[in-house]
DNA sequence: TAACCTACCAAACACTTGTTAGGGAAGAAG
DNA sequence: CTTCTTCCCTAACAAGTGTTTGGTAGGTTA
């Protein structure tokens, strides 16, 4: 077994260590970009260097596979959206009002987070299988939980309707909110709270014109 | 440049024909699962003729190339689905009719072509950049402009609000729609009837009780 | 100055990929 | 029976894959 290659801390500070956890982010989000545009499977490692400005083998240096960056690519954006999610989660508004905030909450992720989505979305089938990315099936797991506990206690109260199969209902809202990352470009005309909004507006009430 | 290796109709009649073409369509529903499932990339001519319980330089006989089956694939979806698209189209129903007809005669496409249709989402971003492909950006244009149409129509019409952004509707309805086929099973516990169903009354009248 | 570390390059490795060429068994056609 | 056709197998090819090994310019440390 060969030893981490991580960079070590150097004994007068930790001003090395940072730039080299900085070099390292910066090269996850350039094969981001590349894993989400040509998927993962497609992308080879030295597609990634050359975007990078570099040769293939010296990825490795930095990494110790091209399944480890896919994997760090993953595990940090699923860090943060659960920090998100937990926080509105933990705030006990009322169904409607925790709908809102994450559907809000998702797409400022998608703002953020817009390739790591992206990968997310299309690797995910395969992905889980591997005993490595188990991590994924979890994360699945709290978000369903999450989501039907939220349209079931809305059901309950009153505020949704009771006539529509909740499993399917959850499953449209989710697929619709994820897959904008598949045509969301940060910067455009419309702001994540703006997409929200107009989603939400479609999703509660409805295209059709009231009478 | 070979030759055509399409089998030739014998003196004596067209079974023989008929029944090549059979085993051509047979290897490429085999074929469109493993791509589904495993993403076209991820998928080696290998896996393919092992489900099919043949070896790899066998598939060769019936197909010049891996590509060239992803496309057919590909075309004979596309032509059933503007075959049912077109009906709809060309019968003038009223912009809410059209809308409904369209969304079950999708799910119903979804019923029947799940496969091709998980591919087409996975892989359309790709595809469409290489000149082979060319026939899906022409499928997708028709596409954008029969939704965008109808829904237009309804906001002239005073029957679909006009306070949303249309092409925001679009892409919502369009995705929710054809995402479906990642988690529709056939001969589950709703069929393609009830999945349109349920999924037009929560995109018209919304989840939100009316008070 | 000398020793060391960081971040990369150059070149190769074993393996998998899509694809091809030649052959052969089994049935149909004459 | 002979000949042809259909459909598959065996065996290989060249190109591309992820990864490893050894080296080295340039800065930092002592």
């Amino acid at each position: 077994m060969p030893t981490k290659k991580k960079p070590q801390v150097t004994a007068s500070g930790k001003p090395a260590a940072a730039a080299a956890q900085a070099r390292r982010r910066e090269l996850l989000d350039t094969a981001a970009e590349v894993f989400a545009e040509q998927g993962y499977n497609a992308t080879t490692v030295r597609k990634i260097a050359d975007h990078a400005g570099m040769l293939a083998g010296s990825l490795y240096y930095h990494f110790d596979s091209k399944e480890s960056m896919l994997e760090e690519i993953l595990r940090s954006f699923l860090d943060e959206l659960w920090g998100g999610y937990d926080a509105v989660l933990e705030a006990e508004l009322d169904p409607r009002e925790t709908l809102e905030a994450l559907v809000t909450e998702s797409f400022r992720e998608i703002d953020r987070h817009r390739a790591a989505v992206a990968i997310y979305q299309k690797e995910n089938r395969q992905l889980v299988a591997q005993e490595r990315f188990a991590f994924l099936a979890e994360s699945q797991l709290r978000f369903e939980k999450a989501w039907l506990s939220t349209l079931e206690r809305g059901v309950a109260a009153g505020v949704f309707r009771s006539d529509l199969d909740v499993r399917l209902t959850y499953r449209f809202v989710r697929d619709t909110v994820w897959v904008a990352a598949s045509w969301y470009r940060p910067g455009g005309q419309h702001s994540p709270e703006e997409i929200a909004r107009q989603y939400l507006s479609m999703v509660l009430d409805g295209i059709a014109v009231r009478e």
